[in-house]
DNA sequence: ATTAATGCAAAGGATTTGCAATACC
DNA sequence: GGTATTGCAAATCCTTTGCATTAAT
């Protein structure tokens, strides 16, 4: 068990055992959140948000929004932008450069009850995802240290996935 | 002594003890390396590399314009760019978001002997640098547990700084 | 003489915005 | 009816590119 606070609203949430893998983590559940922070849910905003919500990959906005037309054809590419935008300030989803392997876009995701890592192969593109203990301490450090309240952290790391590095040897 | 891999070039260079401005982290030396690694330098190219290397803030591709122009008036913006992109090839220089405090722009820093965190006050825009033991062996960790071979990391960290914190608690 | 670096202006990609139209309570 | 959300198109911000010119070896 464990405490959130954000936007002076303070929720306990539940965490259950996390290795790693993006499927592996336990994510926010958007929707609800949204609606105990009193935010109204209109019909595009739902598709816009399930659709987060039910995603295996980082999103772009691009792909959010081609992803939402399938389900409701009328919605604009502003209306991502702004729920992205709310989503952000809520603080229920993490934006991410993937360490930029394509192009300036974002990509975004639920937030995961803990933090992790991302592991983007410089080589074949791939990204992993690493939640660890270590990193929870090195935050917990930046806190003590610096008097830091930490609100969102960021951690990309680039380099070559274990296969790549496999391929590398021989090239 | 340090080993650098960078192109296929393995080199092994020498690093010279810098303080800067605002950390006393040590810095590469942009020249010396881009020497070791056989890269002509030009004037325009010195002038910009130097700004880089003299800064004691993060400098965003416009600011570097600026700062460079009044030694030489005739640098160009896409000479910036291109500088840049030749240093973050040599791994010579940090790319970074600071969390988007200001826009979508990029901020650069001649990189450091070692990585460090960012940490961002989202309240005044302040930012700090740390680095960290524990940050170190996260990354061994993330070598160790995913066979992944780490080139480059960006840890960004958004939150209250200790002055902030304080004044918070009067808001 | 050949190759690399630069200037210029235009294009490009991603995101934001102003305002009118629409949906929600 | 009044407020919040959305569509549309244009604007904006940041970065990249094509091509002609200039500099470097």
């Amino acid at each position: 068990m464990d405490t959130v606070e954000s936007h002076g609203v303070r929720l306990t949430v539940s965490f259950k055992s996390i290795v790693m893998g993006f499927t592996n983590l336990e994510r926010r559940s958007l929707l609800q959140e949204l609606t105990l922070r009193g935010v109204r849910i209109t019909g595009q905003r739902r598709i816009l948000v399930e659709t987060i919500q039910a995603a295996s990959t980082h999103l772009d906005a691009a792909t959010l929004l081609d992803l939402a037309r399938r389900r409701d054809g009328r919605i604009n590419r502003a209306t991502v932008y702004r729920t992205l935008e709310l989503l952000k300030r809520h603080r229920l989803i993490d934006e991410l450069d993937l360490m930029h392997l394509t192009g300036e876009k974002h990509y975004y995701e639920a937030k995961t009850t803990v933090d992790h890592v991302h592991l983007a192969c410089l080589r074949c593109g791939r990204i992993e995802e690493f939640s660890s203990p270590l990193f929870e301490r090195l935050k917990a450090e930046i806190t003590r240290q610096n008097g830091f309240q930490i609100v969102v952290t960021r951690l990309e790391v680039g380099g070559r996935c274990s296969q790549c590095g496999e391929k590398s040897k021989t090239d």
